[in-house]
RNA sequence: GGGCCGCUAGCUCAGUAGGUAGAGCAACGCCCUUUUAAGGCGUGGGUCAAUGGUUCGAAUCCAUUGCGGCUCACCA
């Protein structure tokens, strides 16, 4: 194999190290995984496709991947997420397993598939389709009950590694098990004795139930999140898993994984990284899920088209954070984009260039969903589309049809971008930002008669010139009309944006009524 | 207390598998008789937090220190 690093970007550096430190393989398996027991927010996400984009490398590098995504749903529901209704009704069921709590907004079988089913619809989106693994029908099916045994087996083992990072050492009796009582479906158990082989005796406390259980039978049992873990590293054979920085600390539950793989399972950690937190920047209140206080990547959909969102994390480092912004700073988020787009079919000669060129061209292969375009696609400003949705009302079709003629593959793009700008004039946009055409109907603000004056000799001059010379000749008249009326250009201009759109500024006039033509113009331009 | 991340222009940040310090905004200047959220062109601006080390060469690697942030020592 030709293992010439394809770039100095971070997925195709980390691809090469799995190769390195893996050793040549059939294939690569890269894990992913979260507790279902909130909505997935876009930190979460930042995990999801970090591991998404060294899997891209891999398999540019011409190698097999399994991407698994574990859905760790058989973990204990621990309290109640504030942003959910009925809040007591579900503290009912607190102490047991998420995939036991029923989902209140009424759409699934239960809480966690609803928090996981919202995710799986929109990964694809943005170019996102793991192999889904769900721990609770895992367990519930005992098929983990080896390993379950194996842990029972080496307890002293694990709680030394254990201790010695804790504060509050594990007790002698403690065992490496946590069970949901059968009755009761609570882990308010405590496990009594085992048989030395795979039965266990429990008891109860929420219920009294005291029962025995076999491990190859039951669905009761499984491992605690730090035992958990490395089984897993050591059951999918997993060679890539990045997380979190809560995770990764010395001391941490990556930490003590590593140890446990290592004299439990006899395994190696696979290699990681850590990545770092993704911060919001403005649209406070107003995103979806901002009762929770977590934005999710639907709301980022929302605004943002998927290249830009795959562009935003594969053109960040991930142990570097940054913010997501929903404010004024989106325009500069999708011109660099539009930059990089442009940049990438437009190779430089350079030698010198070539290096910062050939990280930039990877980024942007790297945010595309599915195929690269072959040719540079077309481009709108996203603060352009912002102008022209106002103007049509958010009627995108008509607002795209300014920039016809466009290639369908374009339009399809270009289509998503527009709702996006939509959205964002809609939620986000500051106040001076909108505006909407005045209705011929709605009388406009009266004017002095030099500026009314002024006002109908720009609409004789709209009439017959406007669209018909170069947009530089048509502001030269329209000037002489402010010069030849003794009018001061501000006082001008706020009259005519009071005609227009019913405030006193606007988009930049003359490239306006350009956009919005004759036909759109001559009725507004009617002083009372 | 341990760990990790950050400290680069007035602001927000790029740039770290070593090779002459960058962008956007702001500022300043000029131009379009030219206003705006959004014109064009140009200019200035930095002991890359500090000190020491490795090197022909360090923003980049190493060590120490300072400041800021996050995180672990419950659970996951």
């Amino acid at each position: 194999m030709n293992d010439k690093p394809l770039s100095s970007h971070w997925a195709d550096i980390s691809a090469d190290t799995i190769i390195r430190e893996r050793g040549e393989k059939e294939h690569y398996v890269c894990a992913s995984g979260i507790t279902p027991s909130g909505t997935v927010h876009i930190g979460n996400f930042r995990e999801i496709i970090s591991v998404e984009l060294v899997v891209r490398a891999l398999r540019d590098r011409g190698r097999k991947v399994r991407f698994i995504y574990s859905w760790d749903d058989y973990d204990v529901f621990r309290k109640v997420p504030a942003n959910m209704p009925r809040q007591e009704y579900l503290a009912q069921y607190l102490r047991q397993p998420i995939t036991c709590v029923p989902d209140v907004l009424g759409r699934e079988e239960s809480y966690a598939a609803r928090n996981e089913k919202n995710l799986e619809a929109i990964l694809p989106k943005v170019g996102i389709e793991p192999e889904y693994i769900y721990q609770a029908s895992r367990y519930r099916a005992s098929h983990y009950a080896e390993e379950m045994k194996t842990a029972l087996d080496k307890k002293d083992t694990i709680r030394q590694l254990l201790n010695a990072h804790r504060t509050a050492p594990l007790p002698e009796d403690w065992q490496p098990l946590s069970v949901f009582c059968t009755q009761c479906h609570r882990d308010t158990t405590e496990v009594k004795n085992r048989d030395g082989e795979y039965g266990i005796r429990y008891e109860c406390s929420s219920c009294g139930n005291t029962e025995t259980v076999d491990l190859r039978s039951t669905g009761a049992v499984k491992l605690p999140w730090r035992i958990d873990w490395p089984m897993r590293w050591h059951h999918e054979k997993v060679d890539f898993e990045p997380a979190g920085k809560d995770h990764h600390t010395e001391g941490g539950s990556f930490d003590t994984a590593r140890t446990i793989a290592g004299e439990v399972y006899k395994c190696e950690a696979p290699v990681t990284f850590q990545y770092e937190f993704v911060r919001v920047k403005g649209g406070s209140g107003k995103l979806s899920s901002s009762s929770g206080e977590v934005v999710s990547l639907s709301d980022v959909l929302r605004y943002y088209q998927p290249e830009v969102v795959r562009y935003l994390f594969a053109g960040t480092r991930p142990n570097t954070d940054f913010a997501i912004s929903f404010d004024l700073d989106i325009f500069k988020i999708y011109e660099d984009y539009d930059k990089l787009e442009r940049s990438y079919f437009n190779k430089p000669d350079n030698p010198k260039k070539l290096n910062k060129w050939q990280k930039d061209a990877r980024t942007y292969e790297l945010s595309q969903i599915s195929h690269i375009p072959q040719t540079q696609p077309a481009q709108i400003q996203i603060r352009h589309l912002t102008v022209l949705l106002q103007i049509h009302s958010g009627n995108i079709g008509k607002a795209l049809e300014h920039i016809n003629p466009l290639a369908p593959r374009d339009i399809l793009k270009l289509t998503k971008r527009a709702e996006c700008a939509w959205n964002w004039v809609c939620d986000f946009a500051p106040e001076e930002f909108r505006f909407s055409l005045r209705s011929p109907e709605t009388p406009p603000i009266p004017l002095a008669p030099e500026l009314a004056a002024a006002v109908l000799q720009l609409r004789h001059l709209s009439e017959q010139q406007l669209g018909k010379i170069p947009e530089k000749d048509f502001s030269k008249l329209m000037y002489q009309i402010i010069q030849t009326n003794q009018l001061e250009s501000a006082e001008f201009f706020r009259a005519v944006y009071q005609l227009l759109i019913a405030k006193d500024e606007g988009p930049r006039l003359i490239n306006f009524l350009h956009i919005l033509g004759t036909e759109t113009v001559l009725p507004l331009l009617s002083p009372a």
